[in-house]
DNA sequence: TTGCTAACCTATTCAAAAC
DNA sequence: GTTTTGAATAGGTTAGCAA
C-alpha cells in the first residue's frame, strides 16, 4: 500500500480536530463577541483557558462570527450601519504583539516546513510541545511561511487547496512518528514528544511512544558525541546557554524553556523521576522574555513540568521495556547530542537513565 | 441527505522589529 | 526609509456531526 497516496479517514482525523463547543461555552463567546469582537492574542488565550479549549479554537469562533455579522449587517441593516462597518475595526488601539521566534524555534519549524507545507493539527501540537511555541503561533507561522516561500516543487504559489499528498507520509497513518526512509532525513527534530508518563497533562501527551527505531542501540554519551563532526561540539551548547541576548535580537539563540519556567524551579527534584535529570543552570536559564505570549504556568502547566525531565529523557534515549535500560539515540540532532553530553557531565555519578516513575 | 459550523485555506494588509 | 516577518483580516472551501 503507498501511503503516500493514502487519503483515508486515519489522515483526515490527523488533519482535523472538531469539537463541539457546548452552549455555556457559546454562551460566554458571544458575550465577549458584544464586548469586543476582535480580541487580542492575550484576550483570547484567557478565553482559552476558561473555556477549556484552545486559543486557535477561539480565533477561529470569532473570525466565523464577525464573518456572520457583516453578513447581516450587509442584508438587513441601514446605510448607517454599513458607514460604520467602513471603519474596520482592523487595527486595534494597542498595538500587535509579535512574537520573537529563537533561532532553535524557527530552526524546528524550518525543518518541519520541508517535509510537510501543510502540517495537521497533530503535528502542529507535536511541534508546539517541542518548541514551547503556542500552536495557533505555529498555524500561523506555517501560513506565512506558505505565502511567502513558494513550494518549488510546484513552480508556483499553492492557489486552492493542499494537496493531500503533501502530507508527511510518517504522519498520515496515527499521527505519530515512523522512522523515516530517507536515510538522509534524521528522526531527531521530530522526535518522540510524547513523554513517557503524562496522563492528564495540559496537552495529550499520553498518545503512545515512538516505536524503537531501528537505529537505536546501547551508547555511552561520550560515543555520541564522538559520531559527530567537530562543528557539533558540546561546548556550543554551553556557550549557547550563556548567550542571552536581548529580546528583540532575531538570530540569538534562546534558551527559554516553554512556558518561561527555568528548570530548576519545578517544584520537585529533578533527580526524582530521572536519572537523566537536567542540572541547575543557574542564571543561564533565566533569560528574560523572549516570547512574550508565554504566560504564567498554571496547574496544568505545572503537571506537564513534572514530566520535563522525562520529556528530555525520551529525546534522547528510547526505553527498552524488555531490556529494562534506555538506549541512547545514535541518531540526535547535534544539540541533542550537545545536551547529552551536558547532562552526563553534571551527572557524573549516574551513568544509567532509571525507567521514569 | 442536509444543514450547521468548526477547521482550514489563500490573498492581502498591517505593523513591529531589524537592517 | 526599507525590508523582513509575525499577526490579523476577508472570503472562500472542506469536512465532522447531529437532526
Amino acid at each position: 500500500m503507498d501511503l503516500n497516496c493514502t487519503g483515508g479517514l486515519l489522515e483526515k482525523e490527523a488533519r482535523r480536530r472538531r469539537i463541539i463547543l457546548n452552549q455555556s461555552q457559546k454562551d460566554t463567546l458571544r458575550v465577549w463577541f458584544e464586548k469586543n469582537p476582535n480580541p487580542d492574542l492575550a484576550t483570547r488565550g484567557h478565553l482559552a483557558k476558561k473555556l477549556g479549549i484552545s486559543e486557535s479554537q477561539i480565533m477561529t469562533w470569532f473570525q466565523k462570527h464577525r464573518k456572520i455579522r457583516k453578513q447581516v449587517e450587509f442584508e438587513c441593516c441601514s446605510e448607517e450601519s454599513q458607514e460604520q462597518g467602513q471603519d474596520k475595526p482592523r487595527v486595534k488601539e494597542a498595538g500587535r504583539s509579535r512574537t520573537h521566534f529563537t533561532k532553535f524555534q524557527i530552526d524546528i519549524l524550518i525543518e518541519a516546513f520541508e517535509k510537510n507545507r501543510f502540517p495537521g493539527i497533530v503535528t502542529r501540537e507535536k511541534l508546539a510541545q517541542e518548541t514551547g511555541i503556542p500552536e495557533s503561533r505555529i498555524h500561523i507561522w506555517f501560513q506565512n511561511r506558505r505565502a511567502r516561500h513558494p513550494d518549488p516543487k510546484q513552480g508556483t504559489r499553492a492557489t486552492s487547496h493542499p494537496p493531500e499528498s503533501s502530507q508527511c507520509p510518517a504522519q498520515k497513518t496515527t499521527g505519530q512518528l515512523a522512522p523515516s526512509k530517507d536515510p538522509t532525513s534524521s528522526c531527531s527534530v521530530i522526535l518522540p514528544l510524547s513523554p513517557p508518563h503524562t496522563p492528564n497533562g495540559p496537552l495529550d501527551l499520553s498518545r503512545g511512544r515512538q516505536k524503537q527505531l531501528p537505529e537505536t542501540t546501547v551508547l555511552q554519551p561520550s560515543q555520541v558525541v564522538q559520531r559527530r563532526g567537530d562543528d557539533q561540539n558540546p561546548s556550543l551548547f554551553i556557550d549557547h546557554l550563556s548567550e542571552v541576548k536581548s529580546p528583540g535580537e532575531k538570530e540569538g539563540f534562546h534558551t527559554q524553556a516553554p512556558l518561561q519556567l527555568p528548570i530548576q524551579k519545578r517544584g520537585h527534584n529533578p533527580s526524582e523521576n530521572s536519572g537523566l535529570s537536567v542540572p541547575p543552570l543557574e542564571d543561564s536559564t533565566q533569560v528574560s522574555a523572549v516570547n512574550q505570549h508565554f504566560r504564567k504556568p498554571d496547574q496544568k502547566d505545572l503537571a506537564f513540568l513534572q514530566h520535563w525531565d522525562e520529556w528530555f529523557q525520551s529525546m534522547l534515549a528510547e526505553w527498552m521495556p524488555d531490556k529494562g535500560y534506555w538506549a541512547v539515540k545514535t541518531d540526535l540532532h547535534p544539540w541533542q547530542a550537545q545536551l547529552l553530553q551536558l547532562l552526563y557531565v553534571s551527572e557524573q555519578t549516574d551513568q544509567t537513565p532509571q525507567q521514569p516513575v
